[in-house]
DNA sequence: CGTCGTCGTTCCGTAAACGGAACAGCCGGT
DNA sequence: ACCGGCTGTTCCGTTTACGGAACGACGACG
């Protein structure tokens, strides 16, 4: 946390009046010798530019599983300027679903479904997600995507490139 | 969260105690209604055996307005491994809306919407866009959410940090 | 050697997150 | 109808995280 701070070489004091936070606070955030409310601690990481879970012990644990495809409509919504993630709203069908061949080695998919339920992955081992849920998984090789039962699916796809 | 807890088919009141926290507590914070300390989060989240990832939302992205009822809820599902990028599956009420402070400089906000009418962007200027529809604004200054007509809208939200 | 500016820590009153208890609502059994 | 046990919410006194101010330490400058 300190580390984070002192690699931007930026004072405890500037950093507090920065994120809107006591110096107080940042000091005693930084020695552990407090404990801090979400609130306060994403004022401090926002500021630094790092999402709350750079400072988290938290294992976040990457369950990758291989394969998966889309039979379903998609919808370009917005493509970063370096090109290394893809956006997409994507609608899946009710029907036998689609495939989608093995994309370049270390592209990450990332798929939320907000309606319908979802069975996507690795053709040989896909995974499944109702509303709310989320899957991910390394598409370098052959997946595919279906709706479970007669309702549509719309959910996000997020398609990560591996930095060049 | 309560997601969390109801899957598992446990009781609030049986959750608070496992967790070693009150029940005060643990509702407070599955409404919203309270900044939770990290200790608390983690006593609830290792109880329910998933990292503090699985639960990181809304109060640390939109800081819950005291007193006023939440319309605006965050789901964190992924954040990238080198931290330049945060996805979130979003759910705004019907009702005034919600207010964001300004991020850092240079951090850009996507939303796509999937179902509903959402009107958000800066203050002074908000975008509208209805399901299929796609936003983006600079978030460096405060920004507002809110569901336009009596409908709920469900929304992916996708944070762009700065290359470092 | 004094003075100034900035560093990070500590003190302290205030605001709010905390747990326990009391509460109303709902079900199932008697 | 009555009760006992459960649900989740609200009330309230205690604990504690909060930000502002004061503090000593260090370096730069005259």
């Amino acid at each position: 946390m300190r580390a984070l701070r002192e690699e931007r070489g930026i004072s405890l004091s500037t950093l507090a009046r920065l994120a809107g936070v006591g110096k107080a606070t940042l000091s005693g955030l930084e020695n552990g010798t407090r404990n801090p409310t979400l609130e306060t601690l994403y004022a401090v990481t926002a500021q630094l530019g790092v999402p709350l879970t750079a400072v988290l012990s938290g294992p976040a644990e990457t369950p990758t599983v291989r394969g998966a495809a889309v039979s379903a409509t998609l919808l370009e919504v917005f493509t970063d300027s370096d090109a290394t993630y893809e956006l997409y709203r994507m609608r899946v069908a009710p029907g036998p679903g689609q495939l989608s061949p093995a994309h370049q080695a270390g592209v990450t998919e990332h798929v939320t479904v907000f309606s319908g339920v979802l069975r996507a992955g690795p053709v040989d081992a896909p995974l499944t997600a109702a509303a709310g849920g989320h899957l991910r998984w390394t598409s370098d090789v052959p997946h595919s995507y279906a709706a479970v039962g007669d309702d549509e699916v719309w959910a996000s796809l997020l398609l990560r490139y591996p930095r060049r």
